[in-house]
DNA sequence: TTTTGTTGATTGACGAGTCAATTAACTTCA
DNA sequence: TGAAGTTAATTGACTCGTCAATCAACAAAA
C-alpha cells in the first residue's frame, strides 16, 4: 500500500476534511480522529504529517484564505479602471463559496482563534491588509483626498455585512448582500461627482 | 458557612466569573472548574445552580446582552429628536465597557455558538432585532424613504467596525471606532437635505 | 427535622500525542 | 539481475491527562 509521494495528497485531504469537519460541528472543538476518518487514515498519520492539532486548523484557514486571494486576483485580472476594479474587490468577498456553510464556519471560528493564536493572528492581520491596501490602491485614484475614510468603511461594511448574512436567520443570500456595500461606494462616489 | 439566600448571589458570581474566565482564555474552552474556582465554590455546586455548562455560558450571554441593552436604554433616555437619538444608538455599541478584552471575547464565541446553538442563535436574533427596530424607528422620521437601506447599513457598519476593532492590530480604541458609523450616517443625511 | 447550601471524592468517557512495528517502494552495487 | 540496505507510509495499541457530571455526606438555618 505505501506509495511515495502521499504526502502533499494526504495534507490536502486532511486540510479538506477539517474544513468539512468544522463546519458540521460549528466549533474548532473536532478531534483530530475525527478528521483523520474522514480523510480516510488513522490518527496516527496527521499527527505524523501535520505535527499537531492547531497546525492542521492553520493550514487549513491559510487554504480557504488562499482561495479567497486567488478569487480576487481573479477579479481584478478582468476589470478595467479604478471604479470597476474596486467593485470587483468587493463582489469578490461575497462570492458563493464565501457563504458555504463549512466556510462560514471556519471564518468565525478563525477570528475566535485569533484572539489567542498569534500565529492565527498573523494570518488574519494578513489578510486584512491585504483587502486594506487593494481598496486603497484603487480609492486612491478615485478620491485622493478620501482614501483613508473610504477605504475604512468599505472594508468595515464588507465585514459587517458578512458577518450578518453568515448569522441572519434567513439563510445566506449573497446577491442580496453585495447591495449595500455597493450602495455605500457609490454613494460616496457621487457625493464627489464621480 | 451556608446561609440563606445565597442562590441569585452565586449564579451572579457565576456568570461574572464566566466571563472573566471566558476573556483570559479567548475561548469557550474553560472549564467549569475554572469558572467554580474563580468564583470561590466548587464545581459541584456551580452545576448545582446552573444544571450544565452550557446553561452558565448562556446567563452570562444574557448578561452581557442585558447590560448592552441598558445602555441603549440609558442613551436614548436623555436623547431628544431622531437625528441625536439615532447617533445615541450609534455610540452605544462602541462604549468602553464593549471593548473590554473578555467582552469581545464573549461576543466572538457567541458568534461560534450561534451556529450550532439553538438557544444562543435565538439569543443573538433578539440583539440584531433590538438594534434593528431601534435604528428603523429613528430613521423613518429622518428618512421614510429609504429607512430599509439606512438601518441596514448602519447595523452592518456598526458590527463591521466594531470587528475589525475588536481585532485589529493595534487595540481597541473606542473613540476612534465610532467615527465612521457617524460619518456614514451624516452623510446619509446629507445627501437627502437633512 | 426538613430544607438549603456546600463539598470532596469518584466515575466514566474521551482525546492528544507517542511508539514500536509492518509493509512497500526505491537504490545501489556486486 | 538480484540481494541487501534505506527510506516513506502507515497503523494499532497505549499513555497520560482532563473534564463534565454525579453522589454521598456534612453543616447550618428555619
Amino acid at each position: 500500500m505505501p506509495k511515495l509521494g502521499m504526502e502533499p495528497i494526504r495534507k490536502a485531504a486532511l486540510v479538506k476534511a477539517t474544513i468539512a469537519e468544522i463546519g458540521q460541528a460549528g466549533t474548532l472543538d473536532v478531534t483530530v480522529s475525527q478528521i483523520a476518518r474522514r480523510a480516510g487514515m488513522s490518527t496516527a498519520l496527521a499527527h505524523h504529517y501535520f505535527g499537531g492539532k492547531e497546525q492542521i486548523f492553520l493550514a487549513a484557514m491559510r487554504h480557504v484564505l488562499s482561495i479567497f486571494g486567488a478569487e480576487v486576483r481573479g477579479a481584478l485580472a478582468v476589470s478595467e479602471g479604478p471604479k470597476a476594479r474596486a467593485e470587483a474587490i468587493i463582489r469578490a468577498s461575497f462570492t458563493a463559496g464565501n457563504f458555504r456553510h463549512d466556510v462560514i464556519s471556519a471564518w468565525l471560528n478563525f477570528y475566535v482563534l485569533a484572539l489567542t493564536s498569534p500565529e492565527a493572528a498573523r494570518l488574519l492581520r494578513v489578510y486584512q491588509r491585504r483587502l486594506d491596501s487593494n481598496l486603497r490602491h484603487e480609492l486612491r485614484q478615485l478620491a485622493p483626498d478620501a482614501v483613508d475614510e473610504l477605504t475604512e468603511g468599505i472594508a468595515a461594511l464588507i465585514d459587517g455585512v458578512y458577518l450578518r448574512h453568515a448569522l441572519g436567520s434567513d439563510g445566506p443570500t449573497p446577491a442580496r448582500a453585495v447591495a449595500p456595500v455597493l450602495r455605500f461606494f457609490r454613494l460616496a462616489l457621487q457625493e464627489r461627482g464621480l
